[in-house]
DNA sequence: AAGCTAGTTGACACCGGTGTCAACTAGCTT
DNA sequence: AAGCTAGTTGACACCGGTGTCAACTAGCTT
C-alpha cells in the first residue's frame, strides 16, 4: 500500500495540490470552510508530508551536523544529547561527524560532508570550532553554524561556559579547604579553553595572595591518558601536592586511577577534582568532585539557535551582531573527591 | 555560486543529462568516449550528485536508524561507533532513535518515524529488537531490519553474541581461581540475554560437579543502580561472596564502586568481573576482568549487512533463510579486578 | 547493398513537494 | 449597478535526479 501523497488528497478534497500544501503549511489565506475539508482528507487518507519532496522544492535537507573531535566521550555523549532532544523537537534530522582536529584535509573533507549531505548548518564542538580555516570556508559558502565554546568571539555565534570563572571557583574551593600545594593539569595547548582554566587557576592564587608553585602546573591534553600521565608525574615529585585539580574530568579520573595505583586513599590522602561533570565521575569510586558544565543544555541551545536561524534564511543580516555568544556560567558540584586539608 | 547540477554537466558535455546519469550511475552501454567527455565535463564543473533528487527519484532515503534503549552509554557508543563507520563508508546516514522499549505508544511512534524520516532500514539494538508487536509492524510494511542479540531466531536477521558461552567461560574462570562463592547478578529480566547468561553461569558449576547458592544469584537490570544495589545486598549477607559477577560491565562499575565504599580491596577481598568490555572498565582503578563482546565490529557488521539487503530490494526472498544470525563469540579479557581465591 | 542485431542515446514522464503569478471571487464603497 | 480591493485558488514551472521506451547507430552477416 503506496503511501498517500499530495495530490491524492486534492483529488480526494476536490482542491488542486497548491492549496493541499497552503493547509499542510499553515499558510493565511485559505478560506475556512477549505481548510477543514483538507484538513478531513489528510485524516482520512493518513497523509503525512515526503520529506525528500519538501527537501528538494526548498532546498533544505532540514539536517544539522555535529562536527567534533573531542577526546573526552562522555562530554560528547551529554552534548550529542542535547542536540539531539532539540533536534527531535524540531523534526531535524542530526548527523554525527567526527573528524579530526589536525587531519591536514579537513576542510575539504568537511566541503564534502556538506556537499554530499546538504546539511543546512553545523554545529561545531570544540576543537572544531575554533579551526579559522574551515570557518572562512563556511563563510564563503555562506553555510550557518554555531560554535560551541569557541576560543574567540569574532566569527557567527557561539555559546560556552566561563571556563576561567570554572576554573577560577574550583581553586578558590580548594584553597577554602586549606589547600596549598595544588597540582594543576593543563588542557590541550591548542586550545583556547585550557588557556582560559590556566588563567582561572592562577588567578584565585594571585587573589588570594599566594604564589603559585610552578613546579606542581603539568601539561595535560584533556585525554585520560594524558591524566594519568600527568597524576604519575606530580605524585612522584619530592614534595607531593596534596590536592589536583585537572582541567577536565576525562583527565581527572586518569589521576583518581593513578592515585590509587599509588596506593593514595582518596580524599584523605589527596583531594581530586575537575570540571565539566560527566557521568563517569559518579560512576567511579569515590565520586569526582567537580564544575559542572551542563553539556546538555548547552547542546539543547545551540541547536536550537541553529534551527531558528536556519528558519530566516531571508535574514542575511545577523540577528545579533558579532561578538555574539551566550557564556554560561558553571556551578560547583561538591562530591567525595575533595576534603580539607590538615 | 550555485553547485552543478546534472543539467550543467549535460550541456557542457553536449550530451543528454540521462547520460550523464548513466555515467554517474557507472552503468554498462555507454560509449567509452561518451564516458570520457562527461567525465571530463564533471571534474570541470566540480559536479556533485544532488542527494536529495536521487533519494527522491528513487524512492530510497539512504538513510538508516538505530533504534535502542540501552541503559549502559559505554555499550551504546561502541556499537553507534561501528554501525556509523560502516556507514559512512557506504554513503549512508544515521538516525539515531532512542526509544522507550516499556512505552505504550512504541509502535505508533517508530511507525511515525519510519514515515517521517524514510528511512530505508533499521537496526534494532536490544532490547527492542525484542518487540515482537515492532517486528510485526516493520514486517507488515515491508521494511528491512536487522536485529542485534535477538532473543529469538524467527525473524529476519540478526547478529549477537553468544552469551550462554561468554557467561559460562567467565565463571569457569572464577572457579578456576578457585572461588566458589560467587556472586551473580543477572540481567534486566525481560531480557533473554539475562536469561542466557544465567544459563552459562549456572552450566559452568553443573559442569564442575558443583552447586549453585542460590542465595548469592541477585537480580539486575543492567545499570549502574542495579549494579551498587545488589552488591549491597551481597556485601551485607552473613556469608559474603568472594567474588562478584555482573552479566554486564555497567553493573560491575557499580559493584566495584559499592565494594570500595565497603573498604574491601580490589581485588584482594572480592574479585570483581563483568561482560561486554565498555571503555570504562579500563578507567576505574582496578580495571575490571571482562569478556570482550566486539561491539564495534558488531555495529558495523550489523550495519554492513544491512545496507547490503538494501542493495538488492528487488528480492523479496530473503537472502538466506529465517533462523539466520551470525553469532559471535566473547572473549575474556583478564585484568586486575579479578584474583586467585586463597 | 540490404538486413539484422546489439549497443548507444535522448525525449518524456515521473518521484512529491513548493513558488510565482495570474485569474477569479466575495464583499465592500461609491 | 459599477468599480475597487483584499482574499482565495489553481495552472504551471521547477527543485535534481532516475526509469521507460523508442529511435538511432555502428558493425556485423548474408
Amino acid at each position: 500500500m503506496r503511501a498517500a501523497t499530495i495530490i491524492d488528497v486534492a483529488k480526494h478534497a476536490g482542491v488542486s495540490k497548491k492549496t493541499v500544501s497552503r493547509v499542510i503549511n499553515n499558510e493565511a489565506n485559505v478560506r475556512k470552510e477549505t481548510k477543514e475539508k483538507v484538513q478531513a482528507s489528510i485524516a482520512a487518507l493518513d497523509f503525512k508530508r515526503n520529506p525528500l519532496g519538501m527537501a528538494l522544492a526548498k532546498n533544505r535537507s532540514f539536517f544539522i551536523a555535529l562536527l567534533s573531535d573531542n577526546p573526552s566521550p562522555g562530554y560528547l555523549m551529554n552534548l550529542q544529547k542535547g542536540i539531539l532532544q532539540s533536534c527531535t523537537e524540531q523534526h531535524m534530522g542530526l548527523f554525527l561527524y567526527d573528524c579530526s582536529y589536525r587531519s591536514k584535509g579537513l576542510v575539504p573533507e568537511i566541503e564534502d560532508l556538506v556537499e554530499n549531505t546538504l546539511v543546512d548548518g553545523l554545529i561545531l564542538a570544540p576543537p572544531i570550532c575554533d579551526k579559522i580555516e574551515l570557518l572562512e570556508m563556511l563563510d564563503a559558502r555562506n553555510i550557518k553554524y554555531i560554535r560551541i565554546g569557541p576560543k574567540d568571539l569574532e566569527r557567527g555565534e557561539s555559546i560556552g561556559f566561563n571556563g576561567m570563572k570554572s576554573s577560577y571557583d574550583m581553586t578558590n574551593y580548594l584553597l577554602k579547604l586549606n589547600h596549598r600545594d595544588i597540582g594543576f593539569i593543563t588542557g590541550h595547548p591548542d586550545q583556547e579553553s585550557a588557556r582560559r582554566s590556566e588563567k582561572g587557576f592562577r588567578q584565585a592564587f594571585k587573589d588570594a595572595g599566594l604564589e603559585v608553585d610552578e613546579s606542581l602546573v603539568v601539561q595535560g591534553y584533556y585525554t585520560y591518558q594524558s591524566g594519568i600521565n600527568a597524576a604519575n608525574t606530580l605524585l612522584n615529585k619530592e614534595k607531593r601536592p596534596t590536592a589536583i585539580f585537572a582541567a577536565n574530568d576525562e583527565m581527572a579520573v586518569g589521576v583518581l586511577y593513578e592515585a590509587q595505583s599509588h596506593n593514595l586513599r582518596i580524599p584523605n590522602d589527596l583531594s581530586i577534582c575537575g570540571i565539566d561533570d560527566i557521568s563517569i565521575t559518579t560512576k567511579v569510586w569515590p565520586n569526582i568532585t567537580t564544575m559542572r558544565h551542563p553539556l546538555l543544555s548547552i547542546g539543547y541551545q545551540a541547536a536550537s539557535l541553529l534551527i531558528d536561524r536556519l528558519k530566516d534564511k531571508k535574514s542575511t543580516i545577523p540577528a545579533k551582531g558579532p561578538n555574539d555568544a551566550t557564556i554560561i556560567d558553571g556551578e560547583l558540584v561538591i562530591r567525595d573527591s575533595t576534603s580539607k586539608h590538615k
